[in-house]
RNA sequence: GCCCUUAUGGUAAAGAGGUUAAUACGUCGCCCUCUCACGGCGAAGUCGGCGGUUCGAUUCCGCCUAAGGGUACCA
């Protein structure tokens, strides 16, 4: 049988990292498998609707190079994708299944007669009281005559049990009695993502049904939907839970406060789409061998259901930094210079125009694209630091012999007519020679007075050349004067 | 409350009835070094608890605990 896994998301907006994910194992699923991979978009909650949110699903697949092979734009005898098109699909299924008696029609007002409300301390079972469950048929006619509103809800077995396979975590199985007589189709006629999910499915042959954990629960619902038709089950394989670290040490779903979740917001960080994925397929999946970095085609390659993992996942944006910085010193310098043009907006004219040497200091050094603006605000900001910095006992010196060696050297670099980094290295490292120092005792003080910073993104000569002469000499005039 | 699931260092994870329990990120130390980063070397740190099965359990079973999910006319 063929592989056919798809990806249903709703419309909300953005694509949680979770989603992401949940996308790429469905896909690396169907490639591996030779298989196809399927978008369908679940947008059966009007309430929810977002304008241009499908856009941003289109988006980040292709972004991503997540291609499905049938979705609304590509329909291959399976549409419509888009579940409020296929409203009379479901229509007319739960109808069929009310025929069957596997579901019925009830007229109870929304919550009105869900004994569920103060039951919330108390021992009391949860749930719809199943109050139209046996309506005659003709109490039933006369309401849909009268053009009452109703949903259509799922008969649940009174006993016995369901078991399920799931290709992860095994056998599940639940008592029946357990089960709610969920709702199929509501009120507006739209189905609910319980009843949609087990139609659609079976409708576009889905073999192997790819999601998060949180639809365990309902599972054993949709295998009794299942036999209820007279249907197929497809596989199932549940992921778990991407979580976040909380502050206070512990975790939950995560979510804005733990940082960026979304793909588009990873990627406005300054995170690349490559590390994101290289990434998250590692979150929850492994490939059993010692290697990491992996590109997409690799991924497929290797991909496998036994390498899923059961447990949650938490998210770690210092690993995710990591996997980011070696795709970064991977990028040919000119891909890197051309990406990192909308990071450097905020840098002063005089560095843009030196870009293409400061790019060679930050390519090595950054995690994230944002960290470009951070690393040269030395630049700009300028402020009275310190002295103390001046004081540094490897390269034995003290404020004292700081400043000595800058008034030597700001005569010396009054008069260089060629201030390129290379020059600037070559005559510092003269002085050095005649006065027999080490080239740090010469190097850290000009690097302090320049910056005001300990850690900077380059050595001395590099910073002399960022700020330009002018700047330079004025910095380090000021600073002989506050050490005098 | 009830139901389902899960449990290997801080994080991601490999692993097997008997191992010095991989590896990566992170952390710390040393080297390199004008700082950072890179690179090299090294270190610390883990099988949630209690029982049972077994010659032997972190691995199998049970209970407990903790965590996650479900219990919607949301998905």
């Amino acid at each position: 049988m063929k592989v056919r896994t798809r990806f249903a998301p709703s419309p909300t907006g953005y694509m949680h990292i979770g989603n992401l994910r949940t996308a790429l194992y469905a896909y690396l699923f169907a490639k591996h498998e030779k298989g196809s991979f399927i978008l369908r978009i679940e947008d059966t909650d009007q309430k929810r609707f977002v304008e241009g949110a499908t856009e941003v699903i289109y988006n980040t697949l292709k972004q991503t190079g997540l291609i499905h092979d049938e979705g609304p734009d590509k329909d291959k005898g399976y549409g419509p994708y888009v579940q409020s098109e296929r409203k009379e699909i479901y229509k007319e299924y739960a109808e069929k299944l009310v025929k069957k008696g596997h579901a019925y029609y009830c007229f109870c007002s929304n919550h009105e007669d869900t004994s569920s409300e103060d039951a919330e301390e108390t021992t009391q079972t949860f749930g719809y009281n199943r109050k139209c469950r046996n309506l005659s048929k003709e109490e039933v006619e006369k309401n849909l005559k009268e053009g009452k509103r109703y949903v259509i809800r799922q008969k649940m077995p009174l006993d016995g049990t369901t078991t399920f396979h799931d290709e992860v975590y095994g056998d599940i199985t639940v008592e029946n009695s357990s089960l709610d007589d969920q709702i199929l189709l509501k009120s507006d006629g739209m189905p609910t993502y319980n009843f949609a999910n087990v139609v659609d499915d079976h409708l576009m042959k889905i073999s192997h049904v790819i999601r998060g954990k949180e639809y365990i629960s309902s599972t054993p619902k949709y295998q009794l939907l299942y036999q209820a038709f007279g249907w197929k089950p497809p596989k199932t394989v549940h992921l778990s839970t991407i979580m976040g670290q909380n502050p206070d040490g512990t975790v939950s779903k995560l979510s804005k406060r733990h940082g960026s979740v979304s793909f588009a917001n990873l990627v406005d960080e300054g995170y690349l789409v490559d590390a994101i994925i290289n990434y998250i397929a590692l979150l929850g999946w492994s490939p059993k061998m010692e290697r990491e970095v992996f590109s997409l085609p690799e991924l497929v390659k290797l991909f496998n259901l036994d390498g899923i993992v059961k447990t949650n996942a938490i998210f770690d944006y210092k690993k995710l930094d990591w996997f980011n910085a070696i795709y970064i010193q991977q990028m040919t310098h000119e891909d890197f210079i051309a990406y990192s043009q909308k990071y450097i907006a905020n840098l002063p004219d005089y560095l843009q125009q030196k870009w293409e040497f400061a790019s060679t200091l930050a390519q090595s050094r950054i995690n994230k694209f944002s960290d470009i603006v951070p690393m040269f605000k030395f630049l700009d900001e300028y402020k009275d630091f310190d002295l103390e910095l001046f004081e540094n006992k490897k390269n034995k010196l003290d404020k004292q012999s700081s400043k000595e060696i800058l008034c030597d050297l700001i005569d010396i670099l009054k008069n260089i007519e060629d201030w390129s980094v290379q020059n600037l290295n070559q005559i510092i490292q003269d002085y050095t020679m005649l006065k027999e120092y080490k080239i740090g005792k010469t190097m850290w003080p000009i690097r302090i007075a320049v910056t005001g910073e300990v850690i900077t993104p380059g050595g001395g000569a590099e910073m002399l050349y960022l700020l330009g002469k002018e700047e330079s000499v004025k910095r380090i005039t000021k600073q002989i004067q506050r050490l005098s």
